[in-house]
DNA sequence: ACACTTCCCTAGTAATTCGATAGGAAAACT
DNA sequence: AGTTTTCCTATCGAATTACTAGGGAAGTGT
């Protein structure tokens, strides 16, 4: 179960995108910089934020990338979907697309269960949570528990 | 986010084991044909899960494999990481051996808060519960609701 | 002893992802 | 006009994923 780079950098730039403010806008070298991302390799990624109506861009000497839409009301799957693909996938197909026969039919409701669980965070934190460091209180209190924090 | 090929044959294999009962034995031949699954790609999988102990394995006649502790004291987390690495990775290496700076830095306990979310349910849930169709009331409370079939 | 079965190991292939690079056209600014 | 920056295409190599092929090792039945 793995997050792409693609999503991560993807994250990152919006992040980076967010703490600026709604007004300015960042240009995509800048935003490589500040998060180490190969530049051209992001350069592609935000080709795709804009298609995806996350970010708008301007050309130009005082270009760049700023978002679509205010901070507060763009979630994170908002721009894993967007530059990724869909949230959770099995074998590259979600989950509604997928059948099982035999003993493994209950595997499909549990694939749903946990996609519902990872949604319920990724839909309801924005960047402006991130962006602030000030996830909601339910994200928080998943987070501070040590036991999260160990490794297998 | 992506569940990979690799673990879901390993799971459907596994539920075939436990479906079959804690003593008979299935050849990798039967559950390949029974699931679906490339015969000479689920062998690799199946020697992975041997050498982590989830199965064990005779050769000859009558061999085959079978589970190598009980179908209701293997979590399907078990399975997840012996056949396919860490539950959750993020580019490949596990939450806490990420490091973010700037505005990024709280995508870390973000990071952290899914995968506890998704340990919840996979570490949670047996083979046993998923091959007798009898998934734990939390589980299926999060399953049922019909929010959680839709698609994006 | 012999054949047959089944696991088990190594190697190889095709497609995709990741990351980097390069060249150049289109748009906006000074 | 000239500079800046997005934007498009097209690579390339290394790594990973999903899968295939062949054959040797260990066990069973006659």
């Amino acid at each position: 179960m793995r997050i792409s780079a693609r999503a991560d950098y993807a994250v990152r730039a919006a992040l980076e995108l967010a703490a600026a403010g709604d007004e300015a806008s960042l240009k995509a070298e800048t935003i490589a910089a500040a998060q180490g991302i190969p530049h051209k390799f992001l350069e592609g990624i935000l080709g795709d934020l804009r298609r995806g109506g996350v970010v708008v861009s301007r050309r130009g000497g005082k270009g760049g990338y700023r978002l679509a839409r205010p901070a507060d009301s763009i979630a994170i799957a908002d721009v894993i979907r967007v530059a990724d693909g869909p949230l959770v996938s099995v074998r590259g197909v979600r989950p509604p697309e997928l059948s099982y026969c035999g003993p493994a039919q209950s595997l499909l409701p549990l694939w749903i269960a946990v996609r519902a669980n990872v949604r319920k965070i990724l839909g309801e934190v924005t960047l402006a949570h991130v962006a602030t460091a000030k996830l909601p209180d339910e994200v928080l209190s998943l987070a501070e528990d040590p036991e999260a924090w160990t490794n297998p």
